[in-house]
DNA sequence: CGCAGCATTTGGATCGATCTAAATTTTCGT
DNA sequence: ACGAAAATTTAGATCGATCCAAATGCTGCG
């Protein structure tokens, strides 16, 4: 029943019909440059399509005998499995959307990285869109993954993101993570680090110093993760009965607007003991100013951070900070998909990864001026 | 000649033949849950579904006054268009595949988002897969790209890529792009920065500036962009007539590699009067091997990298070093490969992104000892 | 008025897989 | 060896868009 059709049938590979008897020499992958279906494979194993469907998708139901001829014929005629048919008619894409905040912050090639290690040994593929903080970006991405059918999303939602935006967006009509950034009255699956205990135990760590006098520079963006930074460091010193230090905000969460601010704070002559940084990037901004002042970091004043970035380690003096492994986080978050998608209507979950606390120089307390690279 | 089916007909979706009749409220988007169909859309604005294909692809053929109608009747239902479809039938599924020998590599962070801001306003969309600098990854990631059918493909090969692998993976059988790192024999479009060039005229700086010694640490991997960089350097040097200093190379390209390098050089005694090192990172990590032993970077040996990441001109001493631009790298990239989707057929191009010198006080040419941020 | 020529719209086949229910083969107990 | 149950395979409809050729509507001209 095949070939013999209307006065339609032809296509741009031109003679697809007439190469149809399926002649082509046993062992040629992809003789004739047309790429090979589902059908040929059938045909040149000797069974339906039915059954080379069952072997695509490692059913139990053919026989171990049958697997292996159509195996062999696959790999013999060079076949690839064509997603977006099976698509169409399965409705799984196999596929998952990443829409991030903003690419080019430094955790979030490890989120990635983590992400595509676990999708990529269940066969599912990431795409990426970058919503550069722009919450109409950030819209148009979500729109374009739901076009392209995937099956879920990673979220790293945009500053100011609020619940009807994603919803809008469709992330509440299919199985979506949101990783390192909640978003209020969005509830939907999250996975994320312990932001608030860790600024705890850092806070716990400077007190335990002797410090009495912290600051806490960086963030004035409206993201939840600044929010729980500040519970966490507000909890460490009501303990003690502390009241907090200088809070200078920053335009922007990176090392130049660090630098700033601290210059501020400075050039006020407010001179706290310590100072908690938002994180390590803007910690090393910090630093850079207290040092054009002539202060020494982990002498003269105490820094910390937030995310043990590499650089860390190999700064001078090495930050002491702790950690919020955006890897991890990435690897969780894919896993966390990938139940979701299978089961719907499971209960909503929450994975939070437990910060771990990690003391270099800068906060004084290691007594190594200097030390080897980790 | 809808909703008659013969026997079959049931869905998971219950009773869609049953709501057939498209009566749904006006205004309603996404009344029952059900998907909306380009069929739907068709029956709700009075035209066929062809005519609505045709307003979707924003054809010139379509009166304004229907294309209106179908565009009214879309927002109206909360239409969402089903790229697998279009994809089936039409071949090409505006996905373009992103193939990364490393996405953690800092350098990649700004490709990817270049590369993502381009395809953003092409409407394109991009997958993102981590090769991490493994062949075996590599290939499987190409072959999945393949199954969802990307028309195109930008690649940073991984560490001993050969020109069969990229042929095998079906780069190819297809549109595609190498980014930041050539493969020898493989005569695929290439867009990178000018490395030999960048090196040649930071070594010239050196040069100019007095130094006679001159090292080279970082590098050891059998990757394109470190021969480029070394014949860059090589011909500055030997325009002067001056014989290459040790050369040293890293275990992987990262800080705390650079730092071993640079220990084992200064272990041995043979203190150069300037070292150039591989990128930037890898300068960190000697900058901080030389202040281990009491050398002052920039003052008792000139220190200059290569891409001028952020951090290097917030690094005390800040980095003098040249410009790789992955960002622009990546633009280019997706631009060319765009025209290369478009026209298949059209000659090979290649796009060099010019490197510029950044002079600051690694070299110990800039007489300001401390400065503000970038 | 008739008809060529253009602008617009349309029916029906089609892409390549999956799904369902039914057909076929095999296995096994008696 | 027979028939029922289990194991395996299959035909044909189907997913939702695009493509093509052909149909229709409209205009203007001789």
């Amino acid at each position: 029943m095949e070939g013999a059709k209307g006065p339609q049938g032809r296509r741009l590979p031109a003679a697809r019909d007439a190469a149809e008897p399926s002649d082509l020499p046993d062992e040629a992958p992809l003789a004739g440059g047309l790429r090979v279906r589902l059908k040929d494979v059938a045909a040149h194993a000797g069974v339906s399509r039915a059954t080379v469907s069952l072997v695509l998708r490692k059913s139990p139901l053919v026989k171990a005998e049958t697997r292996a001829k159509v195996e062999e014929a696959m790999a013999g005629l060079g076949y690839v499995y064509n997603r977006s048919a099976a698509n169409l008619r399965s409705g799984a894409s196999r596929t998952v959307g990443l829409v991030l905040c903003e690419i080019t912050t430094p955790n979030f090639a490890q989120l990635t990285a983590g992400i595509d290690e676990v999708l990529g040994t269940e066969g599912y593929m990431a795409f990426i869109g970058n919503a550069a903080e722009d919450a109409a970006r950030q819209r148009e991405v979500l729109v374009r993954m739901q076009e392209h059918g995937v099956d879920g999303l990673v979220v790293v939602a945009s500053e100011n993101t609020r619940a009807d935006a994603l919803e809008e967006g469709a992330c509440a009509r299919m199985p979506c993570v949101l990783a390192q950034r909640r978003v209020e009255g969005f509830p939907a699956d999250y996975v994320g680090p312990d932001y608030g205990a860790g600024m705890e135990l850092i806070t716990e760590h400077l007190i335990g110093l002797g410090h009495r006098n912290i600051a806490f520079i960086g963030g004035v963006r409206r993201i939840a993760p600044l929010a729980e930074r500040m519970a966490g460091f507000h909890r460490a010193l009501r303990r003690h009965k502390l009241k907090s230090g200088a809070v200078v905000p920053c335009a922007v969460i990176d090392r130049s607007s660090g630098y700033t601010a601290a210059r501020e704070l400075l050039a006020k002559g407010d001179i706290p003991s310590a100072i908690v940084c938002y994180n390590d990037v803007v910690a090393f901004g910090v630093m850079l100013a207290l040092d054009e002042r002539g202060l020494v970091p982990g002498r003269d004043v105490a820094v910390v951070g937030c995310d043990d970035v590499d650089e860390a380690g190999l700064h001078r003096p090495a930050l002491t900070t702790f950690t919020t492994d955006p890897r991890v986080v990435g690897r969780e978050a894919a896993r966390l998909l990938l139940r979701r998608i299978a089961h719907p209507d499971r209960p909503r979950e929450e994975i939070i990864v437990p910060p771990r606390l990690v003391i270099r120089q800068s906060c004084g307390a290691a007594n190594r001026p200097t030390g080897g690279a980790r």
